[in-house]
DNA sequence: AAGTTAGGTGACCATTTGGTCACCTGTCAA
DNA sequence: TTGACAGGTGACCAAATGGTCACCTAACTT
C-alpha cells in the first residue's frame, strides 16, 4: 500500500474524521480521553487511531504509560496541492469566502 | 450518507484518484477517453465516475451522446480548510516549500 | 433504415473493512 | 507488592466495496 493510499483510506471513515476534528480542537489527548467522546469501545478507537498514525495524519508521543496524540496537517495540505494549483487556489478561496459572506447576511 | 462522507469515500480509491489526476491534467474528457487510460473495463470506469460525480468532485456536461467530465476543486479546498486554519497554513506551506527546495539541490 | 458508437442498469462474487471480545503487557499509586 | 489503570494483540463476524458481465437505451453516420 502506498503512502497516499494510507492517507485517503484513513480519511474515508467518519469516526476517524471525528477523531481528527477532536485533535484539531485540542491536541495531545490520550486514547482514554478520546474514547469518551465516541460511542464505541476502546478497541475500536485504538484501531482507528492506529490507522491515522500509520497514515501520518496523527503523530504520537509517549509519556509514561500514556500515549499523547497530535494532528499532523502536512498530509492534508498535500492532498490540496495535488489537485489545486496556485492559480486555481485564488479562484476557489475567493468563491468559498464569498459563500461564507453571503451566508452571514 | 452525508456530503463529506461521499467526498472522502470517493477519494479512498486509487482508480478514482487517478481519474481526478487525469482530469486535473486535462478537463472535459468523455468516459471512453478516460477508459483507455485505465486497465479496467468501461463498466468499472463508469462506476467510478458516478461515485466522483455524486460526491461533487467531478461535474459533467452533456453534449449529444457524449458526457464531458470536469474536475471541481471546491470539495478539495473544503477538506483543507477543515483541519488547517489560516495560521497553521503559513507554517505548513513554508515547510512543504522548504522540502521542495531541498529536494531540488 | 441499419449498423455503430457512447453510455446506463441490475445482478453477482471475491475481498476488504469496521467493530467487538477474550486475553496480555507495562506503569503508576497506596 | 498488590491492585488499578493505560494501552496492545489476534481472532472473529457482519456489512460495504471494487470489478465484471449480460443486457439495455439513445444518438450519430452512411
Amino acid at each position: 500500500m502506498t503512502d497516499d493510499d494510507r492517507v485517503f483510506k484513513a480519511l474515508a471513515d467518519p469516526s476517524r474524521r471525528f477523531l481528527l476534528d477532536l485533535l484539531f480542537a485540542r491536541d495531545g489527548r490520550t486514547l482514554t480521553e478520546l474514547e469518551s467522546e465516541l460511542e464505541m469501545t476502546r478497541f475500536g478507537v485504538a484501531k482507528h487511531l492506529r490507522v491515522l498514525e500509520e497514515a501520518g495524519l496523527v503523530v504520537v508521543r509517549r509519556s509514561g504509560r500514556e500515549k499523547l496524540h497530535f494532528l499532523n496537517p502536512i498530509p492534508i495540505r498535500q492532498i490540496h496541492d495535488r489537485w489545486i494549483d496556485k492559480f486555481t487556489e485564488q479562484h476557489v478561496t475567493a468563491l468559498i469566502d464569498l459563500k461564507h459572506t453571503l451566508e452571514e447576511s
